[in-house]
DNA sequence: CCCTTATTGCAAATGATTTGCATCACTGGA
DNA sequence: TCCAGTGATGCAAATCATTTGCAATAAGGG
């Protein structure tokens, strides 16, 4: 991974460019793939035996609210994070084995026609399907 | 409420029904809309003092697991209980105000599409929107 | 009305996430 | 390159919604 092109980002967004965050940044973009506080945590404790669980939260708290991340309750309790990079999209979830896989938003069109019929300003939408993929059945 | 229709939907299902169970379905047929747990259980409470929360979050549990209840999670950590009664519908959600509207559901279509690209067997799905309510605005 | 069993009251536990505070490490400027 | 100021982190403790264990209670079929 580049680190400057992140140090960079991370500056723009009034954020410190700490080990921790270019860690933490580092394995979202490798894994590219929704990974909880807990996951990356683990990933990242091997080699920085002294990085807290409570950094992690506070860094993807951070990185959510600079819309580096994007925060997503796929199954109850545990969040999960990914990174906001690539096409807007949704998650299909398997609800046997837990596989997650990335489905086009279909909202486009939806969300016009709810502006006209409710006038609200439409900010942000969440989509999630639930399922059972073909080698869990 | 005609409680009789809810003494035999719940027997029905292989529910016992207790009084406790009865207040809370009421409480859910004359708000008829999305309720929290702590919700319900003040409402309850002024004229059942020994009622327990632990009571509604079992109720309510036990209410989704026998599909007389959906669970969302519409803004962080509480999650809100609605009937289900009515067409299938999703919540557009005022982020300053907290209003929440029904919206109807667009998926129809889109679900199709998803078992022919992906060979999942598709069993639910959750939509919400947010946004700014004219109000708010 | 009684017996069996599900359900409740009550209190304690759980588990993800947050927070307070002293210390540390970035970063922009000297 | 060094320094001061401020934001970030380590660490431990708190929060808060939700769950759970267990003994006591109340449905409801017979
Ligand atoms: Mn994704
Ligand atoms: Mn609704
Ligand atoms: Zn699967
Ligand atoms: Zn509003």
């Amino acid at each position: 991974m580049d680190q400057s092109i992140w140090i960079d980002k991370l500056k723009e967004k009034g954020l410190k460019a700490t080990q921790q965050r270019l860690a933490i940044l580092e394995v979202l973009v490798e894994e590219n793939f929704p990974l909880s506080a807990q996951n990356i945590f683990s990933k990242l404790r091997r080699n920085n035996p002294n990085l807290r669980l409570s950094t992690v939260y506070r860094t993807l708290n951070s990185f959510v609210e600079k819309k580096i991340v994007r925060k997503l309750d796929l199954i109850d309790k545990e969040s999960f994070f990914e990174l906001l990079s690539g096409e807007h999209h949704h998650h299909l979830i398997c609800m046997k084995c837990g596989e997650i896989i990335p489905i086009d938003c279909p909202l486009k069109d939806y969300e016009e026609e709810l502006i006209d019929n409710t006038d609200y300003t439409i900010i942000d939408h969440r989509l999630k399907i639930y399922g059972i993929c073909p080698r869990c059945r």
